[in-house]
DNA sequence: CTGAATTTTCAGTAATTACTGAAAAAAAGA
DNA sequence: TCTTTTTTTCAGTAATTACTGAAAATTCAG
């Protein structure tokens, strides 16, 4: 009884399983903050991050969670994009494969969140602004201007968001390279 | 009785109380959906289109939330520098009051979610490659792959995030229009 | 068709997050 | 100092959001 036993010898890596559950556990705790649920941000991850792809039997078990959940949560990551349908020959049930290249990734979430969300506050501000279009006086006028400075800003990120999305990852870099150049 | 009551009579136009009322509930629901709380959201939209600085009674009363809520939110909004205390000779009470330019208020949101949330996702990828760096085997490396993929990318968006927070409008505006030209 | 495999739904419940209100602490004038 | 005003904290509760598990629906081979 000379130590406690230990499933791995280097003091500096530890068994795959391991980190990949770690980092899926943080990579859901991310997401929360970032308004994604919990158990589809930890989806992802996993998805990512394993070799082939899984049944939603796989997921439940990897991530210790019910059908109903893995169900749902895979299902949206399909509705988003960030994830396919795999049908295997002679298997009757569905497999899931995320998308892993990063830039894929990030066009994805950026066309979807605008589609989701800015577009959705996009139009707040400019029913807000004419809804008070005719308003008389200075605090009519401070609530008018400061929407339409909104508007006017959120419209041209959301132009430059769009442009970014339309791009593929080469000329991006290309463009990007001059802004850090 | 020919019609019910009116408060107003152009049929485009409200009361422009019953319109920021609109405009804060439904920013404040945007917000939970980017991850801010509620309350948070609705004060930043209350103070951002108002002329004058708030105390805290006055926060309370227009979205009849409890002075814990409030004071809260409040402070919180202040840490993120987004909003900024008031201090009137004589008032003993303290006031607050929003940043209204929105370039302002982009770089600020840009700053603080770096910091906040992206530094430590980083931190989450480069410790899981750390900790995988000596493993063997097809489904470590495709692990390891994938991290560093993600890795480079976010780390490569964080600097390209941190030029654009460090620009100041006019110079930021010139560079957009390249991209969108 | 029949029945087994699989997917989908959703009522009930659990977990999480946000809010209230009152009490404690701090600040500031007298 | 004491008193009043204002800020801050936080235990308890409410509201929201997420999850479970089982039943219903669907799919498909035979």
């Amino acid at each position: 009884m000379a130590s406690k036993p230990k499933m791995h010898d280097n003091p500096d890596t530890r068994p795959l399983d391991e980190v990949r559950d770690d980092f899926i556990a943080q990579w859901g705790a991310f997401g929360s903050q970032w308004g994604i649920n919990r158990t589809m941000a930890q989806i992802h991850a996993l998805l990512m991050t394993v070799t082939d792809a899984l049944s939603t039997d796989e997921v439940m078990e990897k991530l210790d969670i019910s059908r109903g959940n893995a169900h749902t949560n895979l299902k949206e990551l399909v509705s988003w994009g960030l994830v396919r349908i795999i049908v295997r020959k002679g298997e009757r049930k569905e497999f899931f494969e995320a998308e892993k290249d990063v830039w894929k990734i990030f066009t994805i979430i950026l066309r979807e969140r605008q589609r989701r969300e800015i577009d959705p506050a996009l139009q707040l501000l400019r029913d807000s602004q004419e809804q008070t279009k005719d308003l008389k006086g200075a605090e009519a006028e401070a609530f008018r201007d400061q929407i339409k400075e909104l508007e006017q800003f959120v419209s041209f990120a959301r132009n430059v968001g769009g442009k970014v999305g339309k791009l593929s990852y080469g000329p991006a870099m290309k463009l990007a390279s001059k802004l850090l150049g």
